[in-house]
RNA sequence: GGGCGAAUACCAGAGUGGCCAAAUGGGGCAGACUGUAAAUCUGCUGGUUUAUACCUUCGGUGGUUCGAAUCCAUCUUCGCCCA
C-alpha cells in the first residue's frame, strides 16, 4: 500500500493524498461506509459503487468469523469475490467488539474471550489470530486487535487498558510481517493509537504507533463517550505525532461536523455507521442540515428530498414521499435513506478534498458546519 | 313484535364497587443513535400544571352507595337470533 500526500490547506492540517491499494486508488480523505457483515445495510453494490461513488467500504472481522465463518470466506476466494465488491475493503479486527459488547466479552492477556451474540458459543480473539482472519477475509487494510476503554474510563484504567493494547500491537504486528496475502495480493496492517483523554497517554500510544513504521495509522478510542472537544483534542495530540507520510484513519467517527473538524486536524479516512443506522431510523444529513423525516411536518412537502443533491434520489424522491414510506415502515425508505447519506458523506468529503487542494478548506469549513449542524 | 348481546380515550380492546385518567396493541407527536447484537431504542399521547395535585371523562338520563367505567332503572344506538 503506498500514500501519498499531495496538499496541505493553509492555515489548518487538513491534507489531500491518494491511497494505492491492491484494489485501487483512494483519494483522500475519504469516508468508508460501513459493511460489518459484508453489506452495507439496505444498499445494493451497484449504488454504493455508482450512486455514492464509494472508495472503500467496511467488513467486521468479528461479525464475519461467526458468519458466514472463515472456511467459507476462504472458499469464496475472499471477502471481495464473497460480496462482489471489487474496490479496497478495510476489516476492523474486533476491536470495537471489545467495547460494544463488553457484557460478553472477558479480557485476558492473551486476548479477548467473546460470547457469540448469535448463539452464545465461546471465542477467543487474540492479536495474532485475527491477523490470520483477515488474511482470509482478504482486507486490504486489516486492522490491529485493541482494548477501546470508555471515554469515561479513569486514568488508571486507561493507562492499564493502553498498556495492554500495546502488549497486542507488537504481537500482532509480528504475526503481520510474519505472514503474506494469501490471494496474491498485499495487505496492509494498521495499528492503533488509544489512550483515552489523557493526552501523555494518547501521546505514548502515538510513538509506539509511529515506531512500527505501517503502511497507514489509526486512531481509536474517540467517539466512545467523551465530550466532542476532547475528541478534537486529542486527534491534535496524536497528528502532531503520528507520521505525516502515512495515512491517518480516525476510526469510528462520526458526524459531519466531526468529519470536517477531523479533517482539519489532518485526519484522512474516517468511517462510521451513522449514515447508515441514523438513515434507517429517519434522519438525514444535508448541506443545508439535517432532517427527521417522520417528522409531520414534511407530510405535505412535495419538494425533492435533497434539491441539487450529489444522490439520484435527491431529486428523484419528494420528501413528502419519503415521509411517508417511513411512516409506513416500507423498505424503500431505509434505502433511499441510506443512499441519500451516504452520498452526501462521500459529497462531504469529496469537497472537502478540493477545497484542501484549492487552499481554501480554512474558510470553507466553518461556513460548511454550521449548515451541516442546521435542524431542519 | 319478542329474545339475547354490546356501547370504554384517535382506532382496536382490557377493566366489571375504592389501588382507574383507566392495562395492552396499533396509530399519532417528538427525541436518541459515532471502528453496527440497532428497519432499533426512549418519552409523550383528556385538561390545567412543578406536581406523587386538582378538574373533566368510560353511549344519554336518573338512582343505590361514604365511594360507580364497574350495581339498579330507563332511554338511545348497533349487532345477532326467533317470529
Amino acid at each position: 500500500m503506498e500514500f501519498i500526500l499531495e496538499a496541505t490547506s493553509p492555515g489548518t492540517n487538513a491534507r489531500a493524498g491518494e491511497i494505492t491499494t491492491a484494489h485501487g486508488k483512494i483519494e483522500t480523505p475519504i469516508f468508508m461506509p460501513v459493511g460489518t457483515v459484508g453489506s452495507v445495510k439496505a444498499v445494493h453494490f451497484h449504488e454504493l459503487r455508482d450512486d455514492i461513488k464509494a472508495r472503500i467500504i467496511l467488513g467486521n472481522t468479528y461479525h464475519l468469523y461467526l458468519r458466514p465463518g472463515l472456511d467459507i470466506l476462504h472458499r469464496a476466494g475472499g471477502l471481495h469475490k464473497f460480496i462482489g465488491w471489487e474496490r479496497p475493503i478495510l476489516t476492523d479486527s474486533g476491536g470495537f467488539q471489545v467495547f460494544s459488547l463488553s457484557a460478553n466479552r472477558k479480557l485476558k492477556e492473551e486476548g479477548a474471550w467473546f460470547r457469540s451474540h448469535i448463539d452464545g458459543s465461546k471465542h477467543l480473539f487474540t492479536p495474532e489470530n485475527v491477523v490470520d482472519t483477515q488474511r482470509i477475509i482478504g482486507a486490504d487494510i486489516m486492522m490491529a486487535l485493541d482494548e477501546c476503554p470508555p471515554g469515561t474510563s479513569d486514568y488508571d484504567y486507561a493507562r492499564k487498558s493502553l498498556d495492554l493494547t500495546l502488549r497486542w500491537l507488537h504481537r500482532g504486528w509480528k504475526r503481520y510481517k510474519e505472514t503474506e496475502g494469501i490471494y496474491g495480493y498485499d495487505q496492509a496492517y494498521f495499528p492503533i493509537v488509544q489512550g483515552c483523554v489523557y493526552p501523555e497517554l494518547r501521546r505514548a500510544s502515538a510513538e509506539a504507533v509511529s515506531e512500527l513504521g505501517a503502511p497507514g495509522n489509526a486512531i481509536g478510542g474517540l467517539a466512545v463517550g467523551e465530550p466532542t472537544d476532547k475528541m478534537y483534542e486529542m486527534i491534535e495530540v496524536v497528528n502532531e505525532i503520528l507520521p505525516a507520510d502515512k495515512p491517518r484513519y480516525l476510526m469510528g467517527v462520526g458526524t459531519p461536523a466531526n468529519i470536517l473538524e477531523a479533517i482539519d486536524r489532518g485526519v484522512d479516512m474516517m468511517d462510521c455507521v451513522m449514515p447508515t443506522r441514523n438513515g434507517r431510523n429517519g434522519m438525514l444529513f444535508t448541506r443545508n442540515g439535517v432532517m427527521n423525516m417522520r417528522n409531520k411536518k414534511w407530510a405535505d412537502d412535495y419538494s425533492p428530498l435533497d434539491p441539487g443533491g450529489p444522490s439520484y434520489v435527491d431529486e428523484t424522491y419528494s420528501k413528502a414521499y419519503v415521509r411517508h414510506l417511513f411512516i409506513s415502515n416500507e423498505i424503500l425508505a431505509m434505502q433511499i435513506a441510506s443512499i441519500h447519506n451516504l452520498a452526501f458523506y462521500l459529497w462531504l468529503v469529496g469537497e472537502a478534498r478540493q477545497h484542501i487542494i484549492a487552499g481554501d478548506f480554512a474558510t470553507w469549513k466553518p461556513m460548511m458546519i454550521e449548515n451541516v449542524t442546521r435542524r431542519l
